[in-house]
RNA sequence: GCCAACGUGGCUCAGGGGUAGAGCAGCUGAUUCGUAAUCAGCAGGUCGUGGGUUCAAUUCCCACCGUUGGCUCCA
């Protein structure tokens, strides 16, 4: 039997031999680290026997399958553990995840945090008896028998859903087996460093009907130093967290008072999102956008019609009791049915069209409790929205100016490469969720489809996320505990024209339905910031900079000078401030490092006499004496270069 | 809403059944200083809130509120 290689190379081997024993041939230093392979681009495990020609890789930890493999047999070494110990515990579903795995449990009392560690002790022991790890397929019959025998319940379910003809295959190591589809490592002592992170509640199947399983989250690697390093990255990437840092720096605080998920924006947070306003307005009106300013709350009437009411009720706040006789209201959710208002408020032609209504629009959204988070996840927010009013052809044009502008958003605040693009569609078993009208979506997904595949963007599917009224593309960022979130989002509604009885009149002098395009631009600014925040640690970029030079005199002698320069580059434009404080200079730029500035410059007799300041740069330092008309010109230079592009 | 952990002065944390401590920040005074913390003094907390157990609770128990991570949801 002949197996060829990745680098193409062919050998020789005897049919039935397994890929461990082919592999074998090849090199030592490949054996010892295989732990998976790839024939005929299936992945399987080291054991699997080769009957036929073939191509054939081997999977190590440096392969997305391999470090999967690798994982995904922790989480059984795992649920081994959990079973030696909790044996009353069921079990559920145990996947291999992005940096990690999980393995979810049915059990009485949830896990606590000494419960890891012991948990963790076992899997060491289980790790060390080397357990091999071994395949057997059963029929459907024996394998429900199989599990049913054994109490997992779960199990069976999962059994009973797979499709007719799957394979049903089970994995054991030592005393323990499970359904799985695989592949596993050979044996346990191949899982070497594992880590339990944190248990926490999940709903059997995601599901919130369903019963709460208790999930217990891990990671495993290879390699001692690089679960260490992993470890210490994410220690790391906690202290941007923008919820921890953006306090310290005074952009943000909360409190018990005023409620969960309604963060007080101090003065430099307050500060960051006002320039980031301005910019975005202005730029909007440049982009042929026009503005509106609507009411912050609506009767019932008017999210009745937009199908709020029915769709998204439980997020929103709504004042009076309609069986005291009280007018119901309800803060808005969304932006779009006022807008509405305003484009029915005019007849319009087709050659009126696109209209393009922009808002710096403040929304409210009750969230559930658990689901508040720093200024990403809040319950009043300020959204950079807007919706285009387009003719069906005027659509592809539009949507491509919209993602263009939000890429321009991008590259101004410098995240343009920490971002994905997510094509979110309907799933039309969930008609709770969203408009029933397949046609409809079809046409809108497949011409959102047609739009992203010509620009060429690279982007993924995502069924269940569209918008009740409509598909959408999210640009996802994650924030620094690997969480996702939508940043920006650009959604084709094809419902809501309809409902609220909108058309143009066409050449012919026909009533016609537009297509609306709803957008947000630079998001909610609440969100943006705790992006910004932790991307750059705190040291938001110069034209972003709440305070982006602080004049340090040396004594009190250099206060009036530093005073004079503040006032001049104040009328520039330039947000300046002085450290008056009758501090040593070490201290004032200890201080002024802490903060995270941009520029301080330093000002004692010298610099009086010589016209100059000592120039301390963010990231580079102290710079020495410059010429003081000449700082100035080059920092509202380098303010210009990073908003024109 | 559900699961877990946590809640001590503005911030970071120590302590622990007998009614609280440090550093930083703040204030006052002195110091006028050359690139990551000048010195001294002062002030600041009914230990998240409310119940319960106890002679006694900040410490133990319960509930609520809040914070953090996860689930569902979502800009």
């Amino acid at each position: 039997m002949k197996v060829t290689l990745k680098d193409g190379s062919v050998i020789e081997a005897n049919a039935g031999a397994t890929v461990l024993e082919i592999a074998g041939n090849l090199s030592q230093a490949l054996k010892k680290d295989a732990l998976a392979a790839k024939v005929d681009g299936k992945v399987v495990s080291l054991d699997e026997a080769i009957e036929k020609d073939c191509t054939l890789e081997i999977l190590t930890f440096e392969d997305e399958e391999g470090k999967h493999a690798l994982r995904h047999t922790a989480s059984h070494v795992l649920a081994q553990a959990v079973k030696r110990l909790f044996p009353s515990a069921k079990l559920a579903i145990g996947p291999a995840i992005e940096n990690g795995f999980y393995y979810d449990f049915d059990i009485e009392t949830p896990f606590t945090a000494e419960d890891l560690k012991t948990l963790e002790k076992e899997m060491a022991k289980i790790i060390q008896e080397n357990l091999p790890v071994t395949r057997t397929e059963l029929s459907r019959a024996d394998a429900k028998k199989l599990m049913a025998e054994k109490g997992e319940d779960y199990k069976v379910q999962l059994i009973e859903e797979l499709p007719e003809g799957e394979t049903i295959s089970f994995y054991t190591q030592g005393d323990f087996t499970d359904l799985c589809a695989g592949p596993h490592v050979s044996s346990t002592g191949r899982v070497k460093n594992i880590k339990l992170l944190r248990s926490a509640g999940a709903y059997w199947k995601g599901n919130e009907k369903n019963k709460m399983l208790q999930r217990i989250y891990g990671t495993a690697f290879y390699k001692k130093d690089a679960l260490l390093e992993y470890l210490e990255n994410l220690r790391e990437a906690e202290k941007r967290d923008h919820n921890k840092l953006g306090r310290e720096l005074k952009y943000f605080t909360t409190a018990p008072e005023v409620g969960q998920g309604l963060p007080l924006l101090m003065p430099k947070g307050a500060k960051v999102i006002q320039i980031m306003q301005r910019f975005v307005e202005d730029e909007e009106e440049a982009r042929g956008y026009q503005f509106t300013k609507t009411p912050l709350m609506a009767k019932s009437d008017l999210y009745k019609i937009s199908g709020h009411w029915d769709h998204y009720q439980d997020g929103m706040f709504i004042l009076g009791d309609e069986e005291k006789g009280e007018e119901v209201m309800a803060l808005r959710p969304m932006t779009c049915p006022f807008q509405y208002m305003i484009y029915k408020a005019t007849h319009h032609s087709y050659r009126d069209l696109p209209v393009r209504l922009s808002e710096t629009s403040t929304l409210f959204r009750n969230e559930a409790s658990g689901e508040m988070h720093g200024l990403i996840r809040v319950r009043q927010f300020t959204l950079s929205d807007a919706h285009i009013i387009a003719v069906p052809d005027q659509v592809e044009d539009e949507f491509k100016g919209v993602l263009d502008l939000i890429v321009y958003m991008m590259k101004a605040t410098g995240i343009e490469n920490d971002v994905t693009y997510r094509f979110s569609k309907w799933d039309p078993a969930n008609t709770e969720k969203y408009i029933n009208d397949p046609e409809g979506w079809a046409f809108s997904e497949n011409l959102m489809k047609k739009i992203l595949d010509d620009i060429g963007l690279d982007y993924y599917e995502a069924k269940g996320e569209a918008a009740f009224y409509g598909p959408k593309l999210d640009v996802q960022f994650k924030n620094v505990f690997g969480k996702e979130d939508t940043l920006f989002t650009i959604q084709i509604d094809f419902g809501l024209a309809e409902r609220f009885d909108m058309y143009y009149v066409d050449a012919n002098g026909d009533k016609q339905r537009p297509f609306i395009i709803h957008r947000a631009s630079l998001g909610c600014y609440e969100r943006t910031l705790a992006v910004l925040i932790e991307k750059y640690a705190g040291a938001m970029p110069l034209w972003l900079a709440p305070e982006q030079v602080r004049f340090l005199p040396i004594t009190d002698r250099a206060i009036e000078t530093c005073k004079k320069w503040e006032t001049i580059f104040k009328k520039v434009g330039v947000r300046a401030t002085v450290d008056t404080r009758s501090e040593k200079i070490g201290y004032k730029i200890r201080d002024g490092r802490t903060e995270r500035l941009p520029y301080m410059l330093v000002v004692g007799d010298k610099e009086i006499e010589d016209g100059n300041f000592a120039v301390w740069k963010r990231g580079e330092g102290d710079l020495g004496p410059k010429d003081a008309e000449g700082v100035l010109k080059d920092i509202l230079q380098e303010i210009e270069d990073l908003t024109i592009f």
